[in-house]
RNA sequence: GCGCCCGUAGCUCAGUUGGAUAGAGCGCCGGACUUCGAAUCCGUAGGCCGCAGGUUCGAGUCCUGCCGGGCGCGCCA
């Protein structure tokens, strides 16, 4: 891990700057550390003197000299070098750099300032799930795991929307369209995949739908029965929702996908959270009653127009107050486009959504005063999974909900009402709650035009859609790629190409390994997009396992273990016998003495594995580390067929190359971790 | 109409607190399995970074405008 080398360089910098140029103290800038392009250059680099040639007045590259001779000593810097082009340039000592890094495993974790809730999932509990969750289930995944490896304790929730219009539509498709009776549809559901089964249903209700939209009030009846329970259609409503949310649970945990806490809406409706949080936006004016116009009789949070976005420009144009930014609007003859008002309760006196992810956010910040009772939902190998429920939870349970930071996974049009329910935070006298909520939001996932075709999704030639560059899923009318169906076709390529390879397998170990393969193929194309990118997802695009892929990167860490078994069963060469000689073994490999500086460069690639995944957190975007790992996995393959190790005669030169394998292979092991992806143990 | 996002090689995309020579995968063409596993490696070709201005030591990256595409703006969730 490399973090560590940085902060002590910058800290040595700066107390260097200070004394050489009389800076006080906190106005020496902060050096940014980088990569110079190649190793003869340097390790690590900084511009520093860049940024202080106007302040001091002195070209960079004179400045860099004054640095390179004042800079002393420091532990683990072997040279410091002055670039001709005014780039201050480092060298580190190599042979301590890679001893330390294989002695010490896990990367320093900081003690941050408390709990981080993500939530992610939150999938519809009315049928099976699509191409389109697995990204926000991968996504949100990758953040529980990367916040955890950087020491931040975290909750994973899934939030369940037991109580809402989708899985009434499926209430009404088994009692009106199959009159069915509670018993008839648990019997289905213990014969059949229910999921798959209410994929289908669910399409078909919207279609009856729209055949005659007077059939919509059988919707709205149904979505009051099950919103206020004590009835057949809340009962049923309620199978349903349990039922598909078992198949959920089963789908993601083949991507190796978990949580902690079920959250469900009906918990949150029947144990009043809503009321609560009203109460607090009612008292601090953050939503008020109209009493006329269209909207007469509704509760209404006013929108701010423009609230965060441009506010903290740092141009010069930011140096006028808002205000004076805002003024030429009312110039404008439109008045009510300054005022716009968002509906938190209907005139009826219904909440809306956003007034309960209002509360439901309150609660998660610990600012609601109310918490929800807990029972057991599932027992699993390593633990109980938790689900809130109103009555009756279990005495003891472990606490959840007051977090200090709040993640909700969700995708991008979702972004108006997540700035909402940040400007409920701030309005109702919360802006830190607002500061630590963070929407991360990401883009769809819709379906190529050839994939769609092998669907039988291909959209008519001269429809709209059809000129699109995708085509869009839509769970309403049944079009997308269900998980399970695409997890299928993965494993059943991947086991394909195992047993091709492994022709003695028993087909169990052929499936297990499969299975590794299909989830790493997934996870790895869901994440190495931008989050802002859409994915127009193609099956044999995704099917892929060479090149820039999962698998890819799971080969090369295959094929280092491979190296070590062999290394063991040989030489009697282990982990601990290789790292107990190497302080003594001749350095010339590793050093660049014997013309090569590949090992080193491996190494030090391999060390950046703590910076990869802070700026990862940074900035939520983990294309950041799927192309670290794969770019990873490609040098050691290069390096692997350039340079033998078992192979290699000379003693030294195979124990580092070893030693460098070793490294790179508990590294990459690490970052396909951080993915949720396992290594096999041959493929 | 207003707001947000995207535009980089034939295709799909990296390049994220502005930094040294704009990269990768796929595809194309040509090579490497008696040698630690060829799901691999090596090499060739392929670029007005949408367009035009601006900011500065320095711009694919920041600002402004324009062009093209996507999404959002409901007493739905």
């Amino acid at each position: 891990m490399i973090l560590p080398v940085h902060e002590r360089l910058r800290a040595h910098l700066t107390r260097v700057l200070m004394q050489l140029y009389a800076f006080a103290e906190g106005t020496a800038s902060s050096a940014a550390i980088e990569y110079p392009p190649n190793r003869i250059l340097g390790d690590l680099g900084t511009p520093v003197a860049f940024e202080l040639a106007r302040r001091l007045k002195k070209a960079p590259r004179v400045i860099a000299q004054e640095i390179a001779g004042a800079f002393g000593t420091l532990e683990g810097v072997d040279r410091v070098a002055a670039a001709p082009n005014g780039y201050l340039n480092f060298f580190l000592e190599r042979r301590g750099f890679l001893i330390d890094r294989l002695r010490t495993a896990q990367a320093p974790t900081q003690s941050g300032p408390g709990k981080a809730i993500v939530e992610h999932t939150a999938i519809n509990p009315n049928k099976a799930a699509h191409i389109g969750h697995l990204r926000n289930s991968a996504l949100g995944d990758t953040l529980v795991r990367v916040l955890r490896f950087r020491g931040v304790p975290v909750e994973v929730q899934n939030y369940i929307d037991d109580t809402g219009v989708q899985v009434a539509d499926v209430v009404v498709g088994f009692r009106v369209l199959e009159g069915k009776t509670l018993d008839e549809i648990r019997t289905l559901a213990d014969s059949t995949r229910f999921d798959y089964y209410c994929w289908g249903l669910y399409a078909r209700v919207t279609e009856w739908y729209e055949e005659d939209t007077a059939r919509l009030s059988q919707r709205a009846q149904t979505l009051h029965d099950v919103e206020h329970g004590g009835n057949e259609a809340a009962e049923i409503g309620a199978f349903i929702a349990d039922r598909i949310v078992r198949c959920h649970l089963e789908t993601m945990a083949r991507m190796n996908v978990d949580y902690d806490l079920l959250t469900w809406e009906g918990d949150i409706l029947r144990l009043k959270f809503w009321a609560q949080a009203f109460d607090v936006l009612k008292a601090s004016g953050a939503v008020y009653l109209k009493d006329e116009g269209p909207l007469a009789g509704c509760w209404v949070m006013p929108i701010e127009e423009d609230a965060t976005p441009k506010a903290q420009r740092p141009t010069p144009r930011a140096q006028h107050p808002p205000e004076a930014a805002r003024e030429p609007r009312s110039d404008v003859e439109d008045e009510d486009a300054g005022e716009r008002e968002k509906v938190i309760v209907r005139s009826n006196g219904v909440v809306t959504y956003v007034g309960k992810d209002i509360a439901y956010q309150f609660w998660k910040l610990g600012l609601l005063g109310r918490d929800f009772e807990y029972r057991v939902f599932a027992e699993r190998p390593h633990g109980a999974l938790w689900a809130t429920c109103s009555s009756g939870g279990a005495a003891s349970h472990p606490p959840f909900g007051g977090a200090a930071y709040v993640y909700n996974v969700i995708d991008v049009r979702q972004s108006y009402l997540q700035k909402l329910l940040k400007q409920a935070l701030l309005a109702a006298g919360h802006p830190e709650g607002a500061e630590r909520s963070h929407h991360f939001s990401y883009e769809m996932v819709a379906l190529s035009h050839a994939t769609a075709r092998e669907l039988g999704f291909a959209p008519a030639p001269d429809s709209e859609e059809a000129k699109r560059p995708f085509v869009s899923v839509s769970g309403r009318k049944g079009l997308g790629v269900k998980a399970d169906d695409l997890l299928d076709t993965l494993m059943r390529n991947a086991a394909r190409e195992v047993a091709s390879r492994n022709p003695e397998f028993a087909d169990a170990e052929r499936d297990r390994i499969a299975q590794m393969i299909g989830v790493a193929a997934v996870r790895y194309f869901l994440i190495k997009f931008s989050t802002n990118k859409m994915i127009v997802f193609d099956l044999d695009e995704a099917l892929s396992f060479e090149g820039e892929s999962g698998p890819y990167i799971q080969y090369a860490v295959v094929r280092a273990n491979n190296i070590f078994q062999k290394l063991r069963q040989r030489d009697g060469l282990d982990e601990g016998a290789l790292l107990a000689r190497l302080g003594e073994v001749p350095a010339g490999e590793l050093t660049g003495e014997n013309g090569s500086h590949e090992i080193w460069e491996l190494t030090l690639e391999a060390a950046r594995l703590d910076e990869v995944v802070e700026q990862v957190i940074r900035s939520l975007e983990f294309s950041v580390l799927a192309k670290y790992a794969f770019s990873l996995a490609q040098a050691f393959n290069a390096f692997y067929h350039r340079s033998p190790i078992l192979n290699e005669e000379r003693d030294d030169v195979r124990r580092w190359r070893a030693a460098a394998v070793l490294y790179v292979r508990n590294q990459l092991t690490r970052a396909l971790d951080l993915m949720g992806i396992a290594v096999p143990p041959r493929m």
